[in-house]
RNA sequence: GCGGCCGUGGCGGAACUGGUAGACGCGCUAGCCUCAGGAGCUAGUGGGGGCAACCCCGUGGAGGUUCAAGUCCUCUCGGCCGCACCA
């Protein structure tokens, strides 16, 4: 071992010694507890970014505690390499997605282990390898079969400029990001999965994982979203025709004062193809493109189609039938009824088009002669008024007694809704998984022989024309019908890339078998014990991989439901971003901060704009590239920063400062233990009894430690576990050194230390473990056990209040009790003197905390 | 627009179930040392006042509950994430 601290030279060395001893192979094992740990798997855009450097950082930190806590822990990698940014770079750069991809991938690969992670590499997977995808086909097949496939059509977004279908990313207020034209809405027909058919069970089972934040259980629930309603019928005025609406709001139906479709509501699209004006107002609503937000955040707007309905409550009385963009055709019925008085949107719409707005919940305590509505609704609690044979009754009163009529009018009916849609999967895009379904003129849809898969992606293709390579690839789509064998087509769309990390944690527990999955593996290692990722897959990811499971499940693959048994979210890295004088956007590698605060281009000495803190990403180019890190400073340096500055949970905010905080942490480890104030004794050297004081403190401060280490990583807070070690350190550094049997429990510090933050700085862990006499790899070390006896402090500090404001402390024995606090409190000088002779009103105590004397 | 989360010194943050606010680190200030290094060591560092012991003010803002509030409640301001074809 060198005297200085190289981390370039023992990082390279104990990363081929792990290697070459296969410690992190994974080998399934009865005689110990199994602990599955899983970060979410990388897009392989090009190079890491600190946004990896961050997860699989916090990821093998729990790999290599649970290591030492003898659990037998898979921690594997893969890539999820199907997406769109290969295409664009096809386009872009003319390189072949699949050479681009791979590419990536080695680079990616090659920055990963230069981190030191604890992985599995014999695992590796790659989604977009034959050998990955040819199963999720069968999965599909067998999805197929059991009922939850189906086909249905339904919009994108559709560039008429590029003929392409575009992603709702490329939706640039409403414009395609490269032609500029307007997007428009337009019907496909489309692979569906019934992800709705497990809706409840999706919903309830929430309740059970217990190791989920909450916030991502609530927002899972928010958009699964059960909801109890009506359906309700209304009459056409003088049109043999009706209209179904979904509302949870029934109770509200007296307030009525229109009805409002969707633009894509059938009705609305017959009734344009005699209308021009409507069929013109659709075409703009369309122009909105496919996305929620983009919809619901658009001004209000409709077009009265001067038709009347009858309100089935009250037959004399007709409402106007609008078409209005901000109702979804994707939930209900895709109308609605307006009640303005009692629903924000309603109110924002009627009172742009001039409708009543009739109140009809009179707010508790109201004088229900004189409410109003000026611009906000009234959502809440009341009692109904205007409302007819429901008047004075609660909400939930009106809504069962309305429900009961209409029902007994067979006018309505009650509906449980969800507002989880079906998934679907098809993309019009050539990098991804092929969809393996042949369409026959003469027998339909048909499903590829099972021993014909995979289906795999042609090679020869062109990205010169806009739109679906497969689909203008001259010879790929042409087969016989696998049913009856006439020429035939292949189905040209290829999967949504969340199909590929809907499944991809059961994959790798048998990555190499020649079916989706071997039972014996996944029994073993399933669930997914701690699954680390960003908070940005809170829904979405989350929710295809549980329904995902449950498919798996129902066709006989896995024997769970639930994928991931511990879920953490980590929170985003942050950087500044800097912009030179003409707007454009520089990398802070390219910008000099000066003492006063401002910042110039490094180059030219040009002034630089700075901006806010915020997540780093490409386009602002607010980066810091994890290799110039680990080249400069070594991986432990990088993974020490990544856990130390912030909760994990929450956004970090890079800085070059703190990086240098972390290496200078190292170096002074390193100087403790290369080059000794003090020669220790041997390993394994026992501690006498009967040390100085002082000493017994530093043995305590040693315990206490371990105790408060091992908490800290059992909750995630790693970043305070960081604080403990460097506590700790300080106190070695600050003991003294002279006193009887100091070098023993020295040595024993920072024996404590070096495994504490082994599973943090691993590679300096390893060496430093080998300078304090021991041979065998830190890697195999079991946890440190506390003292028990050691950790048990025998006094205590009280903090002593008067009247809430904190005057003194005092120390007493552990074993206190009230009257004991409450005398050593009043008789302290500070106090008495905080008391001025005011007569002692009452004194509360809580034994071992604190004791406030009120006067 | 809807749903979810977060706001504590100059900065990142600590404070388990309401009980000593600011642990640990960064930065800064002063001094020391030196084979001048991406060093190291010592002391100080929330704001204001005082020679001092000490006092007053302080957890985005405004109210409230409590002996006691960063923590609980109501309102409000600011930021972030997701919204179904980015991954």
């Amino acid at each position: 071992m060198s005297e200085r601290y190289n981390p370039r030279e023992i990082e390279a060395s104990w990363q081929a010694f792990w290697e070459q001893e296969g410690l992190f192979h994974a080998r399934e094992d009865d005689s110990r507890p199994k602990y599955y740990v899983l970060e979410m798997f990388p897009y392989p855009s090009g190079r890491i970014h600190m946004g990896h450097v961050r997860n699989y950082t916090l990821g093998d930190v729990v790999a290599r505690y649970k290591r030492a806590l003898g659990f037998n822990v898979l921690h594997p990698m893969g890539w999820d390499a199907f997406g769109l940014p290969a295409e664009n770079a096809a386009r872009d750069q003319k390189t072949h997605p699949a050479t681009w991809t791979y590419a990536n991938i080695a680079t990616m690969r090659a920055e990963l282990k230069r981190m030191g992670l604890s992985l599995d590499w014999s695992r590796e997977i790659a989604t977009c390898h034959p050998g990955y995808y040819k199963h999720e086909q069968k999965l599909f097949l067998d999805f197929l079969k059991a009922g939850l496939v189906y086909r249905k059509e339904s919009f994108v977004n559709w560039d008429p400029v590029d003929h392409t279908v575009l992603a709702n990313e490329q939706v640039i207020e409403g414009r395609g990001w490269r032609s500029g034209a307007l997007v428009e809405r337009r019907k496909l027909s489309q692979w569906f999965l019934r992800i709705t058919a497990f809706s409840d069970d999706l919903l309830a089972a929430l309740n059970g994982l217990e190791r989920w934040p909450e916030r991502v259980r609530l927002m899972q629930e928010n958009w699964i979203n059960r909801s109890e309603g009506l359906r309700v019928t209304f009459d056409l005025d003088a049109r043999d025709e009706t209209i179904e609406i979904f509302t949870t709001r029934h109770d509200t139906l007296f307030g009525a004062s229109f009805l409002a479709l969707s633009p894509n509501h059938p009705f609305a699209e017959k009734l344009a193809a005699k209308d021009a004006a409507l069929a013109s107002f659709i075409a703009e609503c369309n122009r909105l493109g496919t996305s929620e937000a983009a919809i619901e955040h658009a001004e209000k707007k409709g077009y009265d189609t001067e038709l009347k309905v009858r309100h089935p409550l009250m037959p004399g009385r007709l409402l106007p039938l609008y078409v209005a963009n901000f109702v979804l055709m994707d939930y209900g019925t895709g109308a609605i009824f307006g009640c303005p008085a009692h629903d924000q949107r309603d109110l924002d719409f009627a009172r742009k088009y001039k409708l009543d707005v009739i109140p009809v919940v009179a707010p508790p305590g109201s004088d229900p002669s004189a409410v109003t509505i000026g611009d906000e609704a009234y959502v809440g609690e009341g009692v109904h008024i205007n409302s007819g044979f429901i008047d004075g009754t609660s909400v939930a009163d009106g809504k069962e007694r309305v429900a009961a009529k209409l029902e007994g009018e067979r006018r309505a009916k009650r509906e449980v809704l969800f507002r989880l849609r079906d998934w679907g999967v098809s993309r019009q895009r050539y990098w991804g998984c092929p969809i393996p379904i042949v369409h026959c003129g003469a027998c339909g849809i048909v499903p590829v022989a099972e021993t014909d898969l995979p289906v795999i992606l042609p090679e020869d293709v062109s990205f010169d024309r806009p739109g679906n390579p497969l689909d203008h690839h001259p010879r790929w789509k042409h087969v016989a019908c696998p049913s009856c064998g006439k020429p035939a087509t292949r189905e040209t769309d290829t999967f949504d890339t969340f199909v590929d990390s809907s499944w991809y944690f059961a994959r790798f527990c048998s990555p190499r078998a020649d079916q989706p999955v071997v039972q014996s593996a996944v029994d073993y290692w399933l669930p997914v014990d701690q699954y680390i990722g960003g908070i940005e897959h809170a829904i979405l990811h989350l929710l295809y991989s549980r329904f995902f499971t449950r498919a798996m499940r129902l066709t006989g693959h896995v024997k769970l439901d639930e994928p991931f048994d511990g879920l953490f979210t980590q929170g985003m890295v942050c950087h500044e971003s800097y912009q030179s004088e003409d707007g454009k956007w520089l990398y802070p590698e390219d910008v000099t901060k000066r003492d006063d605060g401002s910042a110039v281009q490094t180059e030219t000495g040009r002034p630089v704009k700075v901006g806010r803190r915020e997540v780093m990403s490409k386009s602002k180019k607010n980066v810091v590239a994890p290799s110039v890190i680990i080249d400069g400073y070594g991986a432990d340096t990088a993974r020490l920063f990544m856990l130390s500055d912030s909760p994990p949970e929450r956004d970090l905010d890079w800085s070059d400062a703190g990086v240098k905080g972390a290496w200078r942490y190292l170096g002074s480890l390193w100087r403790m233990v290369a080059l000794p104030a003090v020669a220790l004794p041997p390993p394994g050297t026992v501690i006498v009894d009967g040390l100085d004081p002082r000493l017994n403190e530093v043995r305590r401060l040693v315990h206490r430690t371990i105790v408060g280490v091992t908490g800290d990583l059992d909750r995630f807070h790693f970043n305070r576990a960081v604080a403990r070690v460097r506590e700790l350190t300080n106190g070695l550094l600050e003991m003294p050194i002279d006193a009887a049997g100091a070098r023993s429990v020295l040595r024993e510090g920072l024996e404590i230390v070096t495994r504490l933050i082994g599973p943090m700085t691993p590679h300096i862990a390893e060496s430093l473990w080998r300078m304090l006499g021991h041979s065998e790899s830190l890697a195999l070390v079991p946890w440190p056990k506390a003292d028990e006896a050691l950790v048990a402090a025998e006094s205590v500090t009280l903090a002593v209040q008067v009247n809430g404001k904190l005057r003194a402390t005092i120390m007493l024995p552990k074993t206190h009790d009230k009257k004991d606090a409450e005398d050593a409190a009043i008789a302290s000088a500070q106090v008495q003197r905080a008391i001025e002779g005011r007569p002692i009103k009452r004194v509360i105590i809580v034994p071992g905390k604190i004791v406030n004397v009120v006067v």
